[in-house]
DNA sequence: GCAGCCTAATACCCGGTGGGTATCAGGCCG
DNA sequence: CGGCCTGATACCCACCGGGTATTAGGCTGC
């Protein structure tokens, strides 16, 4: 049984992700009857059915969702070889940072002071994305370390090392009746039926229920926090982008957030191994 | 810039394990001339020199050493995607779970019965290996869950449980001097002249210098013990398949060694998950 | 109930490219 | 200097991945 190649997994993630032969052909780039081919010889040399084919298009079997989650990974993996090996044949590269836009620079600020202050450190690029997409492009070889969050963040298979743990405040109008308190509980916070909390999308892209307003980045909370639509629960450290009339009040027993430096687990890059005893030294002492 | 095929990587692979062309060919199962274009195509289009041409064959360059790394992971999450998609399309599929030849069974046998005992548990698949193989099994997709030991085994990238932790015994000949005493130290363990520890492979492949015989297999090392050739430092519990005429003296500074149960990080399936639960469950009352 | 559509599947053709064979080129060695 | 062992070049072929045209089968709506 010959090997998967790169081509057949992009072109089983496209319709699954479209679950519409005609769509992800276009997406492809190709037409629809090789494409619809070339997955039936998939499902053939599997030995396992991937699609339940439908008049409305086609909806995955359990086999089919295996598949995808694992075929995303192997994609990743793949363009990791060659994003990194591309970076490895460039002398002075320097290593790509990547972090949160909006969470607090204050710690980052220090990393990069107390990595560069080292002899013959390489260079830093920081690289800010949206709220989950660290760990893909930590992945897929855009970056070569980043900064998390736990428990909110997707840490699972990378190495960390913990760097910072703290708690979280609500973020509320200045007028309304809760910012007059020293303190909250998630209770009280969850219980405020004007200023229902924002809904992040899970990570395969949909929306858990509830009242609050979706979001998927953090320019477009900031704006419906400023407008009072919505009042937020985030690490205290990242107050530091709250707008002029916010109050921030501690939430006493909402669980505590530690910033991590995360990292792909194969084989130390010495560059990297320097970051991170950068980061260990930076704690302990501090 | 077209995307690297599986294909690419086996080859690449292929030449800089063999760090010849026509070798790499042979073991390919195709012609040198296809080979060498092949590679050589690969460069131009990473822009990326991989090996430098030797009369006396190949040898890699810096990036060519972190393709290498990253194409061995690829490659292995590219043949997971077919393994356990197979698995999935399998109605009554049991989990399988790797653990070291050698260990102790005993700690095993409680989770398995543990995970037994539970209503509706899927059937687990014991599947034994030598040192050091369970995460490329577990990378690979052969196996689902793997008993592992830190800190001697590889967990990166892995979820993991910790199971049990323990000290590590010596294992000497009965007549040995040492035999006799109470408790040792690993300096008097290391300082053994005619017991020097058998060395074991790197995970290259290589063997660290040293007077001790080269080991790979356990069964090797069975033996070795049983000729009186070489001493042991092991974990308490593997004391089980120690030879009749070998006595256990504990070392009382030897690093603790903790089992841990370890999967890899993806989607949980839910009988994984209970497998975990399972074993959690074991090691708090227990 | 039949016409029209929207889906995926089938039939068939074509060209690019991956692979084979034959050969070349250049150092090391005897 | 001549064998020889390396990778590189030249050239050819055939396979298969992709395109176009068409079919097949439902659901929808008039």
């Amino acid at each position: 049984m010959p090997d998967l190649e790169t081509r057949e997994l992009r072109y089983f993630v496209a319709v699954a992700e479209e679950l519409h032969f005609g769509r992800a052909a276009d997406r492809l780039g190709i037409a629809q009857p090789p494409l619809s081919r070339a997955i039936r010889l998939l499902e053939h040399r599997l030995g396992v059915q991937l699609f339940e084919r439908d008049r409305r298009g086609a909806v995955l079997t359990d086999a089919g969702r295996v598949m995808l989650r694992e075929s995303r990974a192997a994609l990743d993996a793949v363009e990791a070889v060659a994003r990194r090996t591309r970076r490895a044949g460039d002398p002075n590269r320097p290593l790509v940072l990547v972090t949160k836009a909006g969470a607090s620079h204050e710690l980052l600020q220090r990393l990069l002071d107390a990595q560069a202050a080292e002899p013959g450190a390489t260079p830093v690029d920081v690289l800010l994305c949206e709220v989950g997409e660290q760990a893909k492009l930590l992945r897929d070889g855009h970056a070569d370390v980043a900064l998390m969050h736990r428990p909110f963040d997707d840490l699972a298979g990378f190495d960390t090392e913990d760097l910072h743990v703290e708690g979280q405040i609500a973020l509320l109008p200045a007028g309304h009746p809760l910012a007059a308190r020293e303190q909250l509980t998630l209770a009280e916070v969850q219980g405020v039926p004007d200023l229902p909390i924002a809904r992040w999308p899970r990570l395969d892209g949909s929306y858990p229920d509830g009242p609050g307003p979706e979001v998927r980045t953090q320019s477009q909370l900031a704006q419906l926090v400023a407008l009072g639509k919505t009042l937020l629960v985030i690490p205290a450290s990242s107050r530091a982008w709250q707008w002029p009339d916010h109050v921030a009040v501690p939430v006493v027993d909402a669980p505590e957030v530690t910033t991590v430096l995360a990292w792909p687990p194969n084989g130390h890059s010495p560059a990297i191994a320097a970051l991170v005893r950068a980061a260990a030294a930076l704690r302990s002492p501090g």
